[in-house]
DNA sequence: TTTAGTTAGTGTAAAAATGACAATAAGGTT
DNA sequence: AACCTTATTGTCATTTTTACACTAACTAAA
């Protein structure tokens, strides 16, 4: 196996063979407590057992990594169709130690292209019964994630990587509403952008702002039975944010 | 092989087996011609023989993408110490034919993890020897690649990402400087972004914007023998540059 | 039926940033 | 010395941002 000696110069040079695994960082919102959670599940083998993990899993041979991100997401959280972006591909030398050995013993090394995911408050109801080798996929706030016992592999690299993907990505990209329901008011989107940046704004000027850019819809509806004035609802105008993208707009908010 | 028939059910529940690859876009500026330009060299083997590649290799077993990007890039272009980021992975089903047959017999797929460096001008000389399979390395402006016969696999796709992050990135990350010699004036920092983003920009104005956030250092020297007011030389200061990331400093320009 | 409480939404004035462009500076060339 | 060219500074009207005051609309309690 390739990992139990040195290499000789030659062998070096021939051409490695990979597993490939993908790993999900999927982030919700939770607005009670004001705080970015991501989900976690156990893993039920060794490696790394009964250690927090993220849902993630082996690519088969005639799947791409996408569809693998999604099949492992139903099967181990319940959850689908959210917004799935591929963020980083993980190939640190040592980062799986199954490589060269049970099921992996012919190959060199298992690299994870990771992908983060955004769901909605309705979809944070991940399944409790664990599929395949998972069990207790938990939300968990990304600021209490020094509290846990143990993270298996790199998957502390890889959230760091996520949450800062995330963080960018928000001020210049409108993927705030993949984080609500359909209708939204434009306090919920302002939560949105407060709880992930970390910071609060100023609810007059964050209006004008998101309001300019004309991707939010007003609908005819408003809030309801609430013990006060009631708030437009508006829903993300996906059509007019193609075009925009298209004239090379600018989206920073 | 795993691409010959229809896979069952069963089948397709094996972890796959994988080769990698890195494929490298390596941009440059050319000045002369305002434009922004790319490396390709010549395949020498089937598939897509002689047709235009991204400089691109096998990643060995114990050897890091980033790693052998460098490689690489160091014998088929002549290049090293250059800028260098991980820009995405591509993993379409069909992206390379080569799996299932000849070294690549044993694997279902061929997946790679493109790099995008960023060159000065001190650096565009590529070797023109071609190293391994490669000959001719040239730079194409990225505006006349539709001009080319023939790309090989999915290298329009990966150039096209490449471009877009470019651009991106371009805005809101100072690295135009990975683009020019250490020394340089605020007139050729400017010539970067016009050339990338393709439009001109106003020199007084960009000036402004260039100075305020304080990264770019002046240095006691001048620009020399030229026939009117030599510019004053510039060299960017990391230091500065990490320390304003820290604070969450916003670097759109 | 008021009135108080609460959040939604509008308005505004000072400060800062932007964009267009004029004016001056500093070299070399003729 | 006069001229050419690009560098650099300055200016000013306009737009954008920021902070914060003010009005609107609804429920619930009195």
């Amino acid at each position: 196996m390739a990992n139990s000696k040195q290499l000789t110069k030659n062998e070096e040079e021939v051409f490695g063979r990979f597993r490939l695994t993908v790993d999900c960082v999927v982030f919700g919102l939770d607005f009670s407590s004001s705080s970015l959670k991501l989900v976690l599940v156990r893993r039920g083998e060794e490696p790394f057992k009964d250690c927090w993990s993220l849902p993630g899993g082996f690519v088969y041979g005639m799947e791409e990594t996408r569809a693998a991100a999604q099949r492992i997401l139903a099967k181990k959280t319940g959850l689908g169709d959210v917004f799935l972006e591929q963020l980083y591909t993980f190939d640190a030398l040592k980062r799986d130690e199954r490589a060269g050995s049970g099921l992996n013993k012919d190959v060199d090394r298992i690299i994870s292209v990771a992908y983060f995911a955004l769901v909605s408050p309705a979809q944070h109801r991940v399944e409790q019964t664990g599929g395949g080798n998972a069990t207790d996929a938990t939300w968990f706030a990304v600021d209490d994630l020094s509290e846990l016992d143990c993270l298996s592999f790199d998957h502390e690299l890889i959230i760091e990587t996520a949450v800062n993907r995330l963080r960018g990505k928000l001020s210049y990209v409108p993927i705030g509403f993949e984080l609500l329901e359909r209708k939204f008011t434009l306090k919920e989107l302002q939560r949105v952008y407060e709880i992930v940046l970390g910071h609060n704004l100023d609810s007059s000027n964050f209006r004008r702002r998101a309001l300019r850019m004309k991707i939010l819809e007003p609908l005819e509806e408003k809030q309801e039975s609430v013990a006060h004035r009631p708030a437009q609802l508006y829903r993300f105008n996906e059509k007019r944010y193609r075009e925009l993208v298209e004239k090379g707009f600018d989206f920073e908010l």
